[in-house]
DNA sequence: GCTGGAATCGAAAACGTTTTCGACAGAGAA
DNA sequence: TTCTCTGTCGAAAACGTTTTCGATTCCAGC
């Protein structure tokens, strides 16, 4: 490996002066400096990132901790999504991506914050925090720059970063009222922030039009099966909504085949409209209208917002982006 | 940030014995190490790892490149499933994983080599490597050790880890000889390693029962549209199969909703099984029966086999997974 | 009492950078 | 001519470790 000294001997000058001219300082002349430069180049030499490191003090690199929420790794976790923004970003900015997951037992042993520390990353990103997490304290006065994308939790010294869900939801029930539905339930997520703010958007829709109703209210937790348990109660009501509006695109799609199994088609009997637009939405029959997160945006924006406080100091509580309804063939107009 | 020098002060020794003494050397006493450990505890000493990696000439870091296929980042990339594996065996192994992809435009301006030899990065794993990648050349002479996953190609230097494709396919097309059907067709993706070898096992296993024909190939390139214009052709001939092997669990999905589409119901009028199973297959109407790749165990394998060169210098070929067999609902017997 | 060896510790170099400070020359002003 | 200022460069320290080598002590064996 050709070190800085390397071209400092051939050109019989100081290493010093040769570094000043490679990061172009201006107390090195312009013949020389172009001399350096060339040589540089000739002999393919490569600053080393760690001798640089332990100087300068800062790493140029980013902890990016992917949480499982219940154990099914990459497979059912939305928050992978999430990595191409912020792989994107780090690119572009030239800092390094160092990816930690808790699905494994050893490093769970310890805290998010305490595995920064001792690895010296600049800042971090977390995807996926639970509100119960044993670590949650830590995170939240954390002394590094952190964002949260895809949590429950808000709040503390970290920077949330999410899709506005209340927009969002509201985009997904402003297109059923626009088919012609009057009878709109919702399957929820209360246990998370994003859940909750996602049916309160349904509460303030379904009140605003005198709709409201306790029984067209079901609790899931995000996953398939609870959508069909969601599915079995909805069909069992004497007076059945024409349209659901599901808080996560798994539960959506776990409505879907609950539905199938009973015998009541969709969209033709029940429209259903999910949330977060996941790969392959697109694929289950019938394929699925839903609110689409610009992930790819929402990594990025977390990835700014880490590496702008590192420099500038200046953090920001919350930022929301917008999300957008895409439509498929999971929705009709209500049967008259 | 507490160092080495600080717990050497209080203890009125040098730095180099307490070095000895936390990494486990022999040459300093046993109630002097007693001390050295306790007062390193007490004042929450970590190692920098950045200095290490300076003297031990070692960054105990692996460059992880997800290229992406065409262009759909990580939504309909299959390559991601294998990070579970990755996370889990450097985590095991007190490895970090610093991850890449291509899906930026700037950092494929240089080879996944090259990056990781201006990173320091002791070994690499790439996943998704196409035959006419334009480092291919540079990949396969890499000076550091290299496993493959998840690629077109194998040979050179580096280590080729995937499922046993062949024994893969042949579960399947088992499969559907045990349901009876008797005229099964394929969906391949010949432009690929692993698509040849599935495909290669459909032919042998046609050719021992008599049933080769040709018009029973089709070509695919991995996506669900070519899924939907080969369940076109399927559906035009005048003797149909009665089943399909599909190379991929997405073109076996866009099978399915193209026969959808067509009015052929599937499984009633005819089977498909896929490969891979993607996240959400079972999620899919029918729920595709298919053959799983185990992604944690190939993960884990591939970040073993560079792991183990760089100890022991010594290099596999090649690391071949069993895959296994989920049957779901996409199949069923052929109608008599 | 002397030698030999084992046990224990410290001094110092080394890794490859960045950065500070001082040295020196030359130019311009007085 | 002398003084000051600017421009250009080198020397050296510093970052926090690891590792080598030598120094010292202590004790057993003769």
């Amino acid at each position: 490996m050709v070190t800085i000294k390397d071209i400092a001997r051939t050109l019989g000058v100081s290493v010093g002066t040769v570094s000043k001219a490679l990061n172009g300082r201006d107390d090195v002349g312009d013949e020389l400096r172009a001399r350096i430069i060339d040589t540089a180049r000739e002999l393919r030499y490569e600053p080393d990132p760690i001798a640089r490191r332990l100087v300068t003090k800062r790493s140029r690199t980013l902890g990016v901790f992917m949480l499982d929420r219940q154990g099914f790794g990459v497979r059912r976790n939305f928050g992978w999504l999430f990595l191409d923004g912020l792989l994107h970003g780090a690119a572009a900015r030239d800092y390094d991506l160092v990816l930690f997951s808790n699905t494994d037992d050893t490093r769970y042993e310890r805290s998010y914050i305490d595995i920064c520390r001792s690895r010296r990353v600049d800042a971090a990103v977390i995807v996926g925090l639970r509100g119960d997490d044993r670590y949650l304290e830590d995170v939240l006065n954390a002394p590094i720059p952190v964002a949260l994308i895809d949590t429950e939790v808000s709040g503390g010294s970290a920077t949330f970063v999410s899709s506005d869900n209340r927009a969002g939801a509201a985009l997904a029930l402003e297109h059923l009222a626009a088919l012609g539905h009057q009878k709109v339930a919702t399957l929820r997520a209360p246990f998370s922030y994003p859940g909750r703010l996602r049916y309160e958007a349904w509460a303030e829709f379904a009140a605003a039009r005198g709709s409201f109703r306790d029984d067209y209210i079901r609790d899931g937790d995000f996953t398939p099966e609870s959508g069909m348990a969601a599915a079995a109660a909805f069909a069992s009501m004497k007076d059945m909504p024409t349209a659901i509006f599901a808080a996560s695109d798994l539960m959506a799609i776990g409505l879907i085949r609950g539905f199938e199994k009973l015998g009541v088609r969709v969209p033709e009997d029940v429209s259903i409209v999910g949330f977060d637009d996941i790969p392959n939405a697109e694929l289950v029959g019938p394929a699925l209208t839903t609110v689409a997160q610009d992930t790819m945006a929402i990594g990025r924006a977390a990835l700014d917002a880490v590496l702008d406080e590192l420099d500038s100091g200046a953090r920001r509580a919350e930022i929301l982006l917008e999300p957008r309804l895409v439509v498929r063939q999971s929705c009709a107009a209500p049967r008259t």
